[in-house]
RNA sequence: GCCGAAGUGGUGGAAUGGUAGACACGUCGGUCUCAAAAACCGAUGCCCUCCGGGCGUGCCGGUUCGAGUCCGGCCUUCGGUACCA
């Protein structure tokens, strides 16, 4: 055996064993249990980044774990190869985004192989191929079919000046991000997906993934936002227009006294009088320049504009100005808000900027609201006023009684309205899926027929980043024939939004190769769903809602026969460091701020906030050199022992030390004993002294601890440090040689504890230990729970909630002899002097608690 | 703004309502060495009148024999907020 530690050497020659042998390679076998471990696939950006190697090393240490558990584990790997970077990347240096994308896939396959993680590589895909997105393609037609996809127009970020549309995060300011033009709002025509139709059951579903973090599935719940309510027809006055709002508050329709609609309001045009036009269309004008998260805020200031027309409220003949009120939105409901300046904070405080009337028609218990000293809206409970008939009804009871009236009336009904938005694909953008449509001026919009896909994505364009898609640009692909009338056509040039490939992914993961469709179903039905799915937090609502959607609309089209697709899901924290900067050169790599001086300018680097490791911050450490000079095992322990899974963790190198220098102890604790270890025969433990004995209930309560902290709780920090414990514990051992028998077991068990976590340094110390099978074969290491008893227990005495003793008492003593023992402590007793006890509560194997005065 | 998290020594973190600080990093002292590196041993929350004791888990209050943990109210930081993925 080699004396130094050599993880280069090692792991390489691992490496390349694995590959040759596929040893991660699975094929559905029904007589194993299967176990499907999927970490989020990686957007090809060009390097892997420390949240990557965080990411794929716990998914790996769950993977190896279940193999060793005898599970026929499927752990894939591919790219998310769709999206904007591509693109920036074409317009800022020339370089095409497919070329891009497979250099930097390229790159990142070696980097990923290099941490030996245990993938399935034969079942590798990535989504900018054919070969995957003409699924897509084809689902997309079946959802056309079945009205689960549609089109109507959005508003979307337009920058006049490159005639482009932008992305949330390329508008800085309400400005556009190259040019610094002001972003204004453009309705387009745009295909969305039908996922409302899916809300109640992505809801419902919410009560049925104990698997998941409840601050998940409580984020989930919130954005898809189920409310109970009523919908209300208002008759604008002298007009045939109808008004239809939705309201949560059926209750205070008395007290609406005004309008409010969205400004986008498909009616404002038509309910603005001549004399009020030039300050409607003003006031228009504005709210498009802001963004809707600004609209919204609370804080923002409320405004708006009269239209010159009225509405009548249906249960009082009221005259109700129309206004259009900049916090109200077209997305939500009807984008059309009915105001109750007396119960409702927005509308209250709308009504005192505007001088409109105030009615107060609920009055809370024990107060008396008077319109004249109100303060505020109250949106509190209480009882019926100035309603008719409803008058002294509990607001509660009110609601459904103005409803059933209503319905009666013919006027309104009850019904349920989500936050959550029908979902828009469409992008105007290159680097993705070709939406598969044909738009004939004689026939319309047509999906382009099945035998015709895919709908290759064309590589010959140019990339200026003005003028909008190139795609549109491109005259060879947008030109051709209708498939209905033969005459000439044009296609669609959106592509979809690369949510979607994330969507579904994992189903085609089960069967990457297969020819006849988006996937094979006997293959789905026996890997799917997923039993843990690990990923950032970062993609808590929009992904893991649009993960579960598409499998629910696949399972409707009779692909696949899940209903979920994810069993047990783990959020992982973000990788973060200080940010660096210097005042001449912006940020800095934390190379070139070395000794806190800009390695140009030599001037004073300034520190920053703690943030997310990113490229365009420059706060970033590259995982290869980590590798490069501690192997890859360290890089590994070191993320995994830093901070549990799912805390943001704090970049240090110093820590890297220490797991490093934790390896090298292991082996030479290995190399220093294995010959006389090799030699030993098995334990037992009939004839074992009490030393041999403690150590022996130290490796077995390591297995324990370490089995609990990976399989319930992927607490891998605290697996690792009590394999470090263990590891100590066996150096202090002073009769190591005296037992070479249970010396082997612990320093068998101490590499088998470490297989998941470290699998190359692990795998060649147990070859090293004279196995002539790798670590699999013996599966995962099983707790005697024989060794663990204890002849004696440690008790802590408390005297009126401090600590002023420590007993050891027999394991089996009763409650008795163990207060017995407590009281009569020597310090325990000093502190009781004087004083009369009152209660004694004895908590068994743990402390003693006395309560004297 | 709204939704969801987090806050514990010099640092990362540990603690089924039961000894706060496991395990590491760092620092200090020591062994070995001509010297250094590596390795090994020891100390290390703060304070005091230091063989003992007091105070300590973001802030304020509450429940309990006992609260880092549970409850109420704040503060700060982070993530998401529908075209970043």
């Amino acid at each position: 055996m080699q004396e130094r530690y050599n993880p280069a050497e090692i792991e390489s020659r691992w490496q390349e064993q694995w590959e040759k042998d596929k040893v991660f390679r699975v094929v559905e076998d029904a007589e194993k249990p299967k176990y499907y471990l999927l970490e989020m696939f990686p957007y090809p950006s060009g390097r892997i980044h420390m949240g990557h190697v965080r990411n794929y090393s716990i998914g790996d240490v769950v993977a190896r774990f279940k193999r060793l558990q005898g599970y026929n584990v499927l752990h894939p790997m591919g790219w998310d190869a769709f999206g904007m970077p591509a693109e920036n990347a074409a317009i800022q240096h020339g370089t095409h985004p497919a070329a891009w994308t497979i250099e930097n896939i390229a790159n990142m396959r070696v980097q990923l192989k290099k941490m030996g993680l245990s993938y399935d590589w034969d079942r590798e895909l990535a989504t900018c191929t054919p070969d995957y997105y003409r699924w897509e393609q084809l689902i997309f037609l079946r959802m056309l079919e079945k009205g689960l996809a549609y089109k109507k127009s959005a508003a979307v970020n337009w920058c006049p000046s490159c005639e482009t549309v932008l992305a949330n995060e390329q508008v800085e300011d309400n400005c556009c991000w190259r040019c610094d033009s002001t972003v204004i709002q453009k309705e387009l025509d745009q295909w969305f997906f039908r996922i409302t139709a899916y809300a109640e059951e992505l809801l419902a579903f919410t009560e049925r993934l104990p698997g998941w973090p409840e601050s998940v599935l409580t984020m989930q719940r919130n954005w898809i936002g189920r409310s109970q309510g009523c919908e209300i027809e208002f008759a604008v006055a002298d007009q045939e227009q109808k008004i239809r709002v939705f309201t949560t508050r059926p209750d205070t329709l008395f007290g609406a006294t005004f309008m409010s609609l969205a400004p986008e309001h498909p009616l404002a045009a038509a309910l603005t009088t001549p004399e009020r036009r030039g300050e409607v269309e003003a006031f228009i004008r504005r709210i498009q320049a802001v963004d809707r998260l600004q609209r919204t805020s609370d804080d923002f200031e409320k405004e708006g504009v009269f239209t010159g027309s009225c509405c009548i409220n249906p249960v009082t003949g009221r005259q109700m100005p129309v206004y259009l009120a900049n916090f109200v939105l077209m997305e939500y409901g009807t984008g059309a808000v009915m105001a109750v300046p007396t119960h409702d904070q927005r509308d209250f405080e709308f009504a005192r900027k505007y001088a409109l009337p105030l009615q107060v028609v609920i009055q809370p218990e024990g107060e008396t609201l008077e319109p004249a000293t109100m303060t505020g809206a109250w949106e509190g409970p209480g009882i019926m006023v100035n309603s008719g008939v409803f008058d002294g009804l509990d607001n509660e009871t009110g609601k459904a009684r103005i409803a059933e009236h209503l319905e009666q009336l013919g006027r309104g009904r009850r019904t349920v309205n989500f936050r959550l938005r029908d979902w828009l694909v469409s992008r105007q953008r290159y680097w993705g899926t070709p939406i598969p449509i044909i738009y004939c001026d004689a026939c319309g919009a047509l999906p382009v027929p099945e035998e015709q896909l895919p709908v290759v994505l064309p590589t010959d364009v140019s990339f200026t980043g003005e003028g909008g898609s190139p795609l549109a640009r491109l005259e060879s692909f947008v030109k051709t024939a209708c498939p209905r009338c033969g005459g000439p056509a044009r296609r669609e040039t959106d592509t979809f939004d690369t949510f979607v490939e994330s969507s579904w992914y994992f189903l085609r993961y089960a069967c990457p190769d297969y020819g006849h469709g988006p996937v094979e179903r006997a293959a789905v039905d026996y890997w799917m769903p997923v039993d843990q799915y690990i990923g950032g937090v970062e993609h808590a609502v929009m992904h893991l809602l649009y993960a579960r959607f598409w499998p629910k609309v696949m399972r409707d089209l009779g692909m696949v026969g899940i209903d979920e697709p994810f069993t047990n899901l783990l959020t992982q924290g973000m990788v973060c460091m200080e940010t660096r900067s210097c005042p001449e050169h912006g940020w800095l790599y934390p190379e070139e701020a070395a000794g806190e001086r800009c390695s140009r300018c030599d001037a004073p680097v300034v520190v920053g906030r703690n943030e997310k490791m990113s490229k365009s911050k420059k706060n970033v450490i590259d995982p290869d050199g980590l590798i490069a000079r501690y192997g890859a095992d360290t890089a590994r322990l070191f993320t995994l022992f830093a901070a549990p899974p799912e805390k943001g963790l704090e970049w240090n190198d110093q820590g890297v030390e220490g797991s490093s220098r934790f390896l090298h102890r292991v082996w030479r604790l290995v190399g220093e004993h294995f010959e006389v270890v090799c030699s030993a025969g098995a334990v037992d433990p009939a004839v074992l002294d009490e030393s041999a004995r403690n150590m022996r209930r130290q490796i077995h309560r390591t297995i324990r601890k370490v089995t609990d902290d990976i399989d319930g709780r992927f607490q891998f920090n605290t697996a690792i440090a009590a394999i470090m414990e263990l590891v100590n514990g066996i150096s202090g051992w002073p009769d190591k040689n005296r037992h070479p028998a249970v010396l082997r077991e612990a320093l068998e068990t101490v590499v088998r504890l470490l297989g998941p976590f470290v699998p190359h340094i692990a795998e060649e110390l147990w070859r090293e230990l004279g196995h002539g099978d790798g670590l699999e074969a013996h599966g995962w290491p099983a707790c005697d729970e024989a060794a663990l008893a204890a002849s004696s227990v440690l008790i802590v005495v408390q005297v009126n909630g401090k600590v002023r003793g420590k007993v050891t008492v027999p394991a089996d003593a009763d409650d008795q002899a163990v207060r017995e023992t407590a009281l009569a402590d020597a310090n325990v007793a000093r502190f009781l002097e004087g004083l009369t006890v009152r209660k004694v509560v004895v908590v068994p194997g743990r402390l003693v608690s006395v309560v004297a005065e």
